[in-house]
DNA sequence: TACAACTAGTTGAAGCCTCAATCAATTCCC
DNA sequence: GGGAATTGATTGAGGCTTCAACTAGTTGTA
């Protein structure tokens, strides 16, 4: 057993490798149940999404956004940068969205490279319903489990690991 | 806009569709934290590491926890269990750990339908250095910007979060 | 013993994401 | 103005994950 991770890198009290600062035992506690938490819990979130809906938990915050835009439509790139995710990955997302007649593309006015992506009212619809799933799921797998200063002290840390990190486009 | 997984879902003022509770401003802003923050931490040391040692996120977990075995081996089922992935998954990610020397199989000595998976030596030693990358990303990215405090209690939530959702295989 | 039910693991196809290359339009700047 | 650099978006190939189907071994039970 090396505990890589953990406290006591290997081979760190001979040697000291290069310096890095391993986690002790209870930062490599929180960090695993960070990390094993979301895993299922975007998982749990996913299938509840598709079983009801068809709908995947990326497509479903895309619609989502849509929803909450001007004219419920947003350009891709701000798309991309608002659901942290690549810009060909908002394509391939937007056309299989697009395919099922939730969302339409339509040229930008000002800027003839652009696109805008639309919520069609078929797509507001089928939003309405998963919200339910969606906001239900969350409710019960995080927020009813969560004393509320935990769940605040939760927002603040990731809100700034958010914000450390975020603003790459790849 | 229509504040879809926000304070009053669609609607909710006036027909009450299925009892949902829908989140607060509050709530809505954490829960946004979470799922953006670690969509971007996930995505940054998976690069990280990809870029530094060409191994995936997942692919280092699955070492570490073969590393921390007896024999530096864990039963199919077992790794799947401890990395929440499908069966499916593992013995998809195990083969191609076995294609680059890192891992090896060994039937089961007392299940005949059982697979171990053992870390090789070779597998060790990538894991030995990649360790470094992703601990140095976890201090990084999240312990070092997080109040002690706040962590402990991200660690709570997350930990019932976790403990609520798994044991789930597919 | 014998049969059904269950568990372990694998397989291949389909779907989604990443990456690099590409094309078009806009902006920069001399 | 005009060429270079930048930005917006798409494309298709390759890689990883999911899903359903399948084989094989084990367990329960009569």
């Amino acid at each position: 057993m090396i505990s890589v991770g953990a406290a006591g890198g290997p081979g760190m009290d001979r040697i000291a490798p290069m310096s890095t600062e391993w986690l002790d035992a209870e930062q490599q506690r929180i960090w695993r149940a960070l990390l094993g938490g979301t895993t299922v819990l975007n998982d749990r979130l996913d299938r509840d999404l598709r079983s009801a809906h068809g709908l995947s938990m990326a497509e479903y915050e895309i619609l989502v956004r849509l929803s909450e835009a001007d004219d419920r439509s947003i350009r891709m790139a701000d798309l991309a940068a608002a659901v942290a995710h690549s810009r060909s990955r908002i394509t391939h997302t937007i056309a299989r969205l697009e395919r099922s007649g939730w969302v339409r593309r339509v040229p930008h006015p000002d800027d003839r490279r652009g696109v805008v992506a639309e919520l069609t009212d078929e797509g507001f619809s089928v939003l309405e319903k998963a919200a339910h799933t969606h906001v239900s799921g969350v409710q019960a797998y995080v927020v009813k489990r969560a004393d509320p200063d935990d769940f605040r002290a939760l927002g603040r840390v990731m809100e700034s690991v958010r914000d450390a990190l975020d603003g790459q486009t790849f």
